[in-house]
DNA sequence: TTTATTTCTTACCATAGGTCAATTTTTTCC
DNA sequence: GGAAAAAATTGACCTATGGTAAGAAATAAA
């Protein structure tokens, strides 16, 4: 079963057949590692859905740091939303992480078929709460925790990503320096872990 | 022309006929200044759109401290969004600051209505799109700027909020206890302003 | 109005996390 | 495999914000 299909039917019920007229609107392409999918100041038409790979939103601030959005790996979506939503400019960095196989897919296109197949409707708006109950979680953590516990657990809720980025994107993503994450990293360790 | 109707209508095309429909599920309603519409561990089938008055939505953490996730004054909508979307128990409080009236919708109704006029899951969809947004610029601000700089925003944005609600409330939103923001204020003042 | 309660401010000290610079370790790529 | 680049660690010092406690001011209640 194609890997869409797969996530689409975790939460809701679409047929083969709707999802084979579905499945035309995208366009599957590979990108080679460090490839910068979005930059910042374009218009943003698409958004992806990752097939294999690890991809990261960031942004770099007036004073040249880095502040790390979110990341996605297998069957998670990835776009500039603030741009793609509200038709403003991009703000993100949009990066391959490594070598990633993508499948593309555009705004208007989408809305067409939720026309045609209310499914499909659904099932993006359950991704929108899903995505709205995470970032309301990532703001009480950000009111709630220490660096050390937003760490702790940011490697409990992605312990498939935290392997496969950098300490520093993943201190760019708690709000922290790489150079805070690597003494917390250290005290964990003469703690034995969490 | 009825507030919501206005609201709907700034974003979409409601025909009042619909609007007439739609309005019948909702159920107007009274509230004191103090009261408790949500508190943790409730199902919660309900969303609220507020027509006067101003509320908050806040948690209490293990160690005691308030948390203040957001506000709603009039034309916002309010519920405790992590237990009404995900299905489990609420984990907020939903307090009226002010006298309040507001009108109470409930989810399953919602949905039904999603079926029988689709520019009302527009309409939805759109408000998730608009808060998933500011959310996003919220969590770019915690990671962004000093306590200072997210007063300023605060205060920028919200101008109509900041004059209803209290300084230690509007810490706990920043993330800052009331003695910091009390620092702050008098920075600011000494600074003359922004 | 007076009293009680809540909220805000101030002062002093403590601490988490930031900054800068040097060094080591890991990764990349000829 | 070895040089170069990138990432991670460490140490010394600094700063923003937190904790505590007490008093002032504002708001609510009697």
């Amino acid at each position: 079963m194609h890997p869409l299909l797969q996530h689409i039917n975790r939460q809701t019920e679409l047929k083969e057949k709707d999802f084979d007229v579905f499945i035309n609107i995208f366009k599957t392409g590979d990108y080679t590692k460090n490839h910068l999918l979005i930059r910042p100041n374009q218009k943003i038409e698409h958004q992806y859905f990752v097939l294999n790979g690890c991809l990261r939103t960031y942004l770099i601030d007036s004073s040249g740091k880095e502040h790390t959005m979110q990341f996605a790996v297998e069957n998670w979506w990835v776009s500039d939303y603030l741009a793609y939503y509200k038709k403003d400019s991009s703000i993100f960095f949009v990066e391959c992480m490594e070598d990633c196989r993508l499948m593309r897919v555009r705004k208007s296109d989408l809305e067409e078929i939720f026309q045609s197949i209310p499914v499909i409707e659904s099932y993006f708006r359950l991704q929108l709460e899903n995505a709205f109950a995470a970032f309301q979680k990532r703001i009480l953590s950000s009111l709630n925790l220490t660096a050390q516990e937003r760490y702790s657990q940011f490697i409990k809720i992605y312990p498939d990503i935290e392997k496969r980025v950098k300490n520093y994107q993943i201190a760019s993503y708690l709000g922290i320096t790489p150079e805070s994450l690597s003494r917390l990293r250290k005290k964990r360790i003469s703690k034995n872990q969490d």
